[in-house]
RNA sequence: GUGGGUGUAGCUCAGUUGGUUAGAGCGCCAGGUUGUGGCCCUGGAGGUCACGGGUUCAAUUCCCGUCAUUCACCCCA
């Protein structure tokens, strides 16, 4: 075997991967789109200051950097890097074009890179497919994110999804209540770990981040449902959110508030939520939430904003494991068998007809045996095989074979086209 | 960044308690005569047993290292 490997963490997509891929980007597209999100993409590299210092200490180390060109490269210096997501890019792009008509709402589905370690629906670049919100406070907004995702989701064929819904002000009201509104972070991660780890584990871990008995106890009794000082705004705010969703078409229930979620990533204000499967252990498979101050970090111009952004990998390895996309298709509907030279303009001439006609159509190009050619359509996993011979020639007709169900009739080349198209 | 697993034919994997020519299934190629795939039959090609070092009379098999890959932790989509 050849001795090169790709970059760790990165896949090549072969067709077999790219026509459901195709399919299930279209869905979402169009999902997006239904909801009155506008188009954008962005560069895959930004300036490295645009993107340092949003993500938190464990982000910022798993942005991929590029070295500089030329002297300052041989000396290790660094000013660009591979986008770490979608988000900070759009802040970037609504700070630079302050003419946008706010609200501005807007889609994008681009790669990311991260240079994580690789595992299980993990990889160093995969696709993200984020709606975001500028420009307004409104609770509505995330109402909208969490809507849009949802009927992505459902019109994809997911049934069995949770969305989780939490508060940033929240968890840093519980971290002021036990006395450590400096310890967020460590408080945070600790809990987040409670479903692996038990309460236990979660205790043992904030006793080694010197978080006092007496404290976790009282960090228990709040994630409990117990009282939360000066959250009362938040929470209610909460059902407002979840209450505008199930106007806008999410089920009820889907939606529930849960004090443990944390999301990571620094930028975050206000409201955060991602959404879970049960059934294959992966992780979330979309997150997002408020991050009112991320833009006014770019302009000085504070602009509210809110986003969710579904994981495209993610979403496949459930799809695959579940077995939710059916078998995959072959780009190619007719194969043109190539049978003498006498009859090659006349063969070449139908493969144009058929492909003017809409019809996914590949050529024979070596030739060859007919049984050969026309093992190569099979493989290929094409619908109908193409020939047109002397015989055929001399009556103005071809031979169109079906080589999924068997049979094989002349008809004329108009027929043929007809037949093929109302086949599928 | 931390810890574990794996690395034998194009693919999925057997196997050698260290010992002459390393196997299977699938795939690939050719054939089973004249213009027909999927099934079947026959034949064939294809392996420095990841790479480097060590132990040994002898290593693909044991040990170490490197590389690759995979899973988990952290964090995240």
């Amino acid at each position: 075997m050849a001795e090169v490997f790709l970059p760790k963490g990165m896949r090549d997509l072969l067709p077999a991967q790219m026509i459901p891929r195709l399919a299930v980007i279209d869905t979402v597209r169009g999902v997006f789109r239904r909801f009155g999100f506008e188009p954008l993409e962005t560069p895959a590299m930004e300036r490295i200051e645009t993107l340092m210092g949003k993500y938190g200490d464990e982000g910022d180390k798993l942005i991929f950097r590029v070295l500089k060109r030329g002297e300052g490269g041989e000396r290790g210096e660094v000013d660009q890097a591979l986008r770490y997501d979608l988000t900070v890019p759009l802040a970037r792009v609504v700070a630079m074009n302050p003419a946008l008509p706010m609200p501005f709402r807007r889609y994008q589905i681009q790669p990311v890179w991260r240079a994580d370690r690789p595992q299980k629906g993990r990889f160093r670049e995969f696709t993200q497919c984020d709606v975001d919100i500028c420009g307004s406070e409104s609770p509505l907004c995330e109402a909208e994110c969490l809507a849009v995702a949802s009927a992505a989701l459902t019109e994809l064929g997911f049934r069995d999804f949770t969305i989780r819904l939490n508060d940033r002000r929240i968890l840093a009201a519980m971290a002021a209540a036990i006395g450590a509104p400096d310890r967020l972070m460590s408080m945070v991660t600790a809990i987040d770990k409670l479903d692996k780890i038990g309460e236990d584990g979660v205790r043992k871990e904030l006793a080694q981040h010197g978080f006092a008995e007496d404290a976790a106890d009282s960090l228990f009794a709040m994630l409990n449902g117990g009282h939360i000082p000066g959250i009362e705004a938040e929470d209610a705010g909460l059902d407002v959110i979840i209450s505008h969703a199930q106007a806008l078409g999410v089920p009820a229930g889907r939606v529930v508030k849960d004090r443990m979620l944390a999301r990571g990533l620094d930028y975050y204000t206000g409201p955060v939520y991602e959404i879970v499967v049960t059934e294959p252990k992966i992780g979330s498979i979309a997150g997002g939430g408020r991050y009112d101050e991320l833009i006014g970090m770019f302009s000085g111009r504070s602009v509210p904003a809110v986003g969710v952004s579904l994981g495209l990998e993610r979403i496949f390895v459930v799809m695959e494991e579940l077995g939710m996309l059916g078998a995959a298709a072959s780009a190619t509907e007719v194969f043109v068998t190539r049978f003498a030279e006498s009859t090659l303009t006349e063969t070449l001439q139908a493969a144009a007809a058929l492909r003017a006609a809409g019809v996914a159509t590949s050529l024979s190009l070596e030739g060859g045996k007919l049984g050969k050619q026309l093992k190569q359509a099979d493989k290929l996993g094409a619908r109908w095989a193409l020939v047109v011979g002397p015989d055929e020639a001399k009556q103005g007709l071809v031979q169109l074979k079906d080589l999924r169900g068997g049979g094989q009739e002349s008809l004329s080349l108009a027929e043929a086209i007809a037949r093929v198209q109302q086949a599928r």
